[in-house]
DNA sequence: CTCGACTCCTGCTGGC
DNA sequence: TGCCAGCAGGAGTCGA
């Protein structure tokens, strides 16, 4: 589900409760998810403390008492969920090296437990994935820009070095449409099929524009757009499409200020056409024809 | 190098 | 009502 403002509001939900807490048990259904877990997955994290947890791109990361960081993504259904428990029941499930975390009775795809510890309190921090295109990894924290999930990154759109220039820079030359140069994560990070959509809407460019055309004016407006609707995605707790929430439980409800994500053929909001739909690279693009050049 | 098609996986929806 | 094709917030890989 997550794009940039949606892992935000995971971010946000999940810190109270695991920023400060020492990881006392990690429980896993099954050997990979995506990719494998890395080797001693368990081992490399029980007994850690979580220093902070923060976030690049659509990656969640939590930074360890241990040098390594914790890095997680959410690939399309991937969801945490916080549950208090007694230490006793978190501590009885730990056992590395077994798959026994799925139980009778426990939610579907429920892949991965973290049992937490922080004073005399214990929380489990649970992560569900029904598609399975998460994944999880651990890298050093001196060098996690040089870890292969960020080598390459672009800029967080919503920090200085996302800018016109870059993005001049970035797609000199480029054939490629500019909807699809956006969701190229070593353009700028974080941006994905929605906010991709919303952001051009916004900039009043053209999904199919070659990404070597959008300079200049263009540029700046399309940077603008893109900060812009992600910080109001942001301020909204992100987007819920199916049944997205933060990790409380909280719905975001930006869907509800879409103006072109899914809304084929309802008006446009700028000039009342029709909202058109197209697929490039596979992928669904919303967009109004006459407000986008 | 750059690009698009294909792939991984499960679940839901909409049309018949 | 039931079935099934199509589609879904991501991104790595492959071949042209």
């Amino acid at each position: 589900m997550p794009e940039l403002p949606e892992v935000e509001t995971v971010r946000r939900g999940l810190a109270p409760t695991m920023a400060g807490a020492t990881i006392a048990g990690v429980r896993l259904a099954r050997p990979d998810l995506r990719f494998p877990f890395p080797s001693r997955f368990a081992e490399r994290l029980v007994g850690a403390r979580i220093d902070a947890l923060d976030r690049r791109g659509k990656y969640l990361l939590a930074a360890l008492s241990t040098g390594e960081t914790l890095v997680m993504h959410l690939g399309m259904t991937g969801r945490f969920t916080i549950a208090t428990s007694t230490p006793d029941r978190a501590l009885e499930a730990s056992r590395p090296g077994e798959f026994h975390f799925a139980t009778p009775g426990a939610p579907a795809h429920d892949h991965v437990a973290f049992d937490l510890s922080r004073d005399d309190a214990a929380a489990t921090v649970v992560f569900n994935d029904p598609r399975r295109f998460g994944f999880m990894d651990l890298a050093p924290t001196n060098a996690l820009d040089a870890a292969t999930h960020f080598a390459g990154m672009g800029p967080e759109p919503l920090g200085p070095d996302f800018t016109a220039a870059w993005l001049d820079a970035r797609l000199a030359g480029r054939r490629t449409p500019i909807k699809a140069a956006l969701l190229d994560q070593r353009v700028v990070a974080g941006v994905g099929n929605i906010y991709a959509c919303e952001a051009l809407f916004r900039a009043g460019v053209s999904p199919r524009r070659l990404a070597r055309s959008t300079t200049g004016a263009r540029a700046e407006r399309l940077v603008a757009s893109v900060r812009g609707v992600l910080l109001d995605a942001v301020a909204a707790g992100g987007s819920s499409l199916r049944d997205f929430a933060g990790a409380d439980g909280a719905l975001g409800y930006f869907q509800h200020r879409f103006d072109v994500y899914d809304r084929t053929g309802a008006p446009c909001r700028r000039c009342g056409g029709p909202i058109a739909r197209l697929v490039q690279s596979g992928r669904s693009t919303f967009y109004c024809g006459r407000c986008q050049r």
